[in-house]
DNA sequence: AGTGCAAATGGTCACGTGGCCATTTTTTGA
DNA sequence: TCAAAAAATGGCCACGTGACCATTTGCACT
């Protein structure tokens, strides 16, 4: 592997120059720069990034932490961001937490031992690795986070703005006409931070919507889970009129057990979901969806994030919400009078 | 951030020992090893990868290049990737292509300057890359393609028996007794190294089925390209009785041409598709699909890659095809009489 | 106590780069 | 023609580590 040794010599030329002609050839000579330019392109030579970074003292590498990358919402953070990050000459590392603690701090790990100088992350559930963070971030790496953001964080953070979405949910529903219904989310949101489970029952009461008790066990948040709390759900005397899935996964699963349930969407129940997944318009009836801006929310983030490297302002903490959309497809109606 | 040498001071040993306290424990005294260990804790000390790195001549690190992460099959395969590599203490650097070779060029350089010692690549359409990827090669980078292959390429590649998939697809139809099939592909495949779209019109005459001249039309590869072709076969004097869709993006373009056009699925028309992304068994009816084992072909290509960097055998050639599966769901019977 | 030997610890340098300052060459202006 | 300034080029070192060799310490056995 060639280094700008080899490229200096065979040009004839010392170190120093040969290394101008690759970062600041206006100081060159034309002659001169030419030879250099042939020798570096005679020996394939390409800075080795690793070096500079060691003797700069900061890496052009960011990290990226995701909950899990086969979600299409991470997927297309992930797109977005390896974009927008390459488009700035940096590389990215990407990690997947499953949204475990700790498999979440041995990636940590491995950010701090590549010398990261930037990270995006979607913390694990729980807020073991606050700690954890918070070192690093002493050690001047600049971190964000996204979609979520841990109780007590001094971290800023890009992500939805539930309260509006699951409010916007409900008073669509109600508007609709429907009185009585059932969200798929955990219920028990306080312990998990789970912003979502939060706000449904604020939004439900503050439109004088009841939440009876039996609406009220909160699922995990797997498909199989919502599979088997909506075939409970369904079954019940007085079940709901219209469910609303606060994931993606979790409508999933949901619109599994109606179908296997032989109900009829929007006729005998109204569905509603977050997350406009790629299936949710190919389903028979098309699913009303509350979506999220993934780019823009991508985008703001590396931005965001390489700014505040570059300006070595690491103390500088963004706190943005962006707004849901609701997508209107024909997956609701005003309820059954039944 | 500090080094080991700040542990040595603060420790009270010398560099050397310190960083034994890390690398080999067991040359050290007890003793001495508590009081680095200490050390290392007060100062929250983690070893700078790319100082090592450097040292060594080779670096923990791993390339991926994707050709859309936002494509279920190559999101599953980051996962996979990205956490067997992780268990095997290298970090990984994911690249999307976009299926452009520009594109590509860019991010290999930077896979180059980063100094990956491995790379796992899905190379985007054309050859336009491969002299690099020898440059690189030859800078003693491993690299392995997945999913596909260059013409003329000296790697190894990952990848599914496209004919054996495409086979058994056909023949599957063919045993329904369908003889009208028609794929919806890339006809002109030569050009564009697509191994499906070549399998298809051998498979046919195979079984001795006729390939009409208006079935061949190829598609680009996208939704909005399957969805117009669908249109265009299914409005033939003389349609198809199946649709063979030879990816999940173009099944997504086809399904929902075939719903706008009112015919059922599968009593007027069968079909069947590459990819088990998720809305396929949601869809009514579930889809007949073929699969392919991205979880095994992720592991063993990481695997391949990295034993290689360890072996230091840079001219370990792996050529390995995975069979397809074939999932039965109900979107393919036999064909009307009519 | 002294010898021999293994165990434990220490010193030095190079990896490829970027920053800084030093030196050489060319140009400018009277 | 020559000094002074500007342009072009060069020398040197540190970043944090790992490899290698050198030195010191502890200990068993005479």
């Amino acid at each position: 592997m060639p280094s700008i040794l080899d490229v200096a010599r065979r040009a004839g030329v010392s170190p120093t120059t040969a290394k101008r002609a690759v970062r600041s050839p206006q100081l060159l000579t034309p002659a001169t720069l030419e030879r250099v330019q042939q020798a570096i392109d005679e020996l394939k030579y390409e800075p080795d990034r690793k070096a500079g970074d060691l003797r700069r003292g900061h890496s052009h590498t960011i990290g990226l932490m995701v909950g899990n990358i086969i979600e299409p919402f991470f997927a297309q953070l992930t797109r977005t961001v390896a974009k927008a990050v390459h488009a700035r000459g940096y590389a990215l590392i990407v990690a997947d937490n499953e949204y475990e603690s700790a498999l979440e701090l041995e990636h940590l790990r491995m950010f701090h031992g590549q010398r990261v100088s930037g990270l995006i992350i979607r913390s694990a559930f729980g807020s073991g690795n606050l700690e954890y963070l918070q070192r690093l971030h002493h050690a001047k790496m600049y971190i964000l986070e996204i979609d979520h953001f841990l109780h007590g964080s001094p971290f800023g953070h890009i992500m939805l703005d539930n309260d509006q979405g699951v409010l916007m949910g409900v008073r669509y529903l109600h508007d609709l006409g429907h009185r009585r219904i059932a969200a798929l989310t955990v219920y028990d949101a306080k312990r998990l931070q789970d912003e979502r489970g939060e706000a449904f029952p604020k939004a439900m009461r503050s439109l004088g919507l009841r939440l009876p008790k039996e609406y009220q066990r909160g699922t995990t948040l797997s498909e199989e889970g919502a599979y088997t709390r909506t075939l409970e759900l369904m079954r019940l005397l007085e079940p709901p009129t219209a469910i609303f899935a606060m994931t993606g996964n979790e409508a999933a699963g949901a619109f599994r057990a109606l179908k296997e349930l032989r109900l009829r969407i929007p006729q005998d129940v109204s569905f509603l979901t977050f997350d406009d997944y790629s299936w949710t318009s190919l389903v028979d009836p098309p699913l009303d969806v509350i979506t999220q801006p993934v780019e823009q929310m991508g985008m703001l983030a590396v931005k965001t994030v390489l700014d505040a490297i570059e300006r070595r302002d690491l103390q500088h903490v963004v706190r943005q919400r962006f707004p849901a959309t609701l997508i209107r497809r024909g997956s609701c109606t005003a309820p059954n009078k039944a």
